[in-house]
DNA sequence: CTTCATTTTGAGCAGTCGCTCAAACATGCC
DNA sequence: GGCATGTTTGAGCGACTGCTCAAAATGAAG
């Protein structure tokens, strides 16, 4: 019976077939590329027939698929109860800084970016990737609503949009350092200083800050 | 006499043979992504032979490269007079969506994300792939430079790192639209929020900016 | 018209792709 | 043991890939 029709009854033989796929796929989509993933390098990297590819996830689009979501559940589940830890901007700052680092090591946004890539001509990549990333954006989000509600214009911005603009820019810098690793450091560096600016603006004095506030309120009037 | 090995004797036949193929490869890049982007197809979207890639160009990569410095060269020259023209940042938003909206239609930029997706793997796309990214990049430092000069706390940002953080983060965000239209539009919004945040500072007063100025300089010294 | 370099063509080669399938294997129930 | 269920295997299909090559077409110079 193909476990593509019954969802139900997964033996332990087979979920362990099937995890041996799915960790084959991500180091595969990792260390290959999405160009040279296919069922036979996938079942090569797990140690298993290509056939069973097919057998247990029905095509290999859908093993992408279900990899994206397996690798994206793995890495959140190891950061959330950091991620809980993160209070303010600097904390935030300093977290970012050593997943980039850890993640250039595993290289799990490449695999991400590779998925986003791929998603743009081919529409069955699309809705797994999505999913895949509104993981992340569901953690940033809530840390990110829980820094902006201790920072003085923090009322003006979107936790929602920021998340989306954080994690798209994140793979976007990844996928950058893989031509130019130093331009994608100065570009991170940046970034980061420009953050500063932001966080610096919470020691202003109350006059300034009703400043500011009353050019973001102009503006945000469209 | 295959044109790989002579660079020079350009005849004006073999120009246009060569125009069809970057155009169709552009084309076909753009509108099947690089997973469907062959020698045949591209061939077929310029209406010429397949073996003329072969001919003109050596391989696929190598077209595929030439492919991606002049879709790149096209854009900068058709944005660069009125990216001189930009000199604030409330200018260079403008320009930003302007330019982003007109892209979404073209579709070069997807164009970018495909090669750096790609190149992620295949080292030989790297080099075009940042040639072409490098080409946005000195536009960009230049209209940035050219607007941090007149910001008061300019001085503390990096043109050049900030380029490349902008390019990459507009790439990454194009490519999370393909998978997420809503989403991506929430981050652009939020992203332009943040910028017109920092833009309030210009009107801040000397006693705040200086408090600023002192927050940064604390932290630029690492 | 002949000559000759350049450009174009269609056929073909070796390799990979996603996917199928009948047959072998494993495992627990009677 | 027989039997049924679930899993694994190797071979193979048609389609596609990058690339080669001999032959045909082109067009300017003599």
């Amino acid at each position: 019976m193909s476990p593509a029709s019954k969802a139900a009854a997964e033996t332990a033989k087979s979920q362990e077939t099937k995890e041996k796929l799915l960790a084959g796929a991500l180091r595969t989509l990792t260390e290959q590329g999405i160009a040279k993933t296919s069922a036979r390098t996938v079942a090569a990297a797990a140690g298993v027939n290509q056939a069973l590819v097919f057998y247990h996830f029905g095509s290999v689009d859908e093993l992408l698929a279900a990899a994206c979501r397996y690798g994206t559940e793995q890495r959140v589940a190891l950061y959330r109860e950091r991620l809980d830890e993160v209070t303010s901007l600097a904390e935030l700052l300093a977290f970012g800084r050593e997943m980039h680092a850890r993640e250039r090591e595993l290289g799990h946004v490449a695999v991400l970016g590779q998925l986003l890539a791929g998603a743009q001509t081919q529409p069955r990549l699309a809705p797994a990737t999505a999913a895949g990333l509104d993981l992340w954006m569901a953690e940033i989000e809530k840390v990110l609503a829980r820094v902006l509600a201790t920072t003085p214009l923090g009322e003006f911005a979107d936790p929602v949009g920021l998340a989306r603009a954080v994690a798209a820019s994140f793979v976007g810098i990844e996928l950058y350092e893989g031509v130019d690793p130093g331009g994608a450091q100065r570009a991170l560096d940046a970034l980061e200083q420009l953050t500063v600016l932001v966080a610096a603006l919470e020691e202003l004095g109350p006059v300034a800050q009703r400043a500011v506030r009353h050019r973001l309120r102009r503006t945000t009037r469209r």
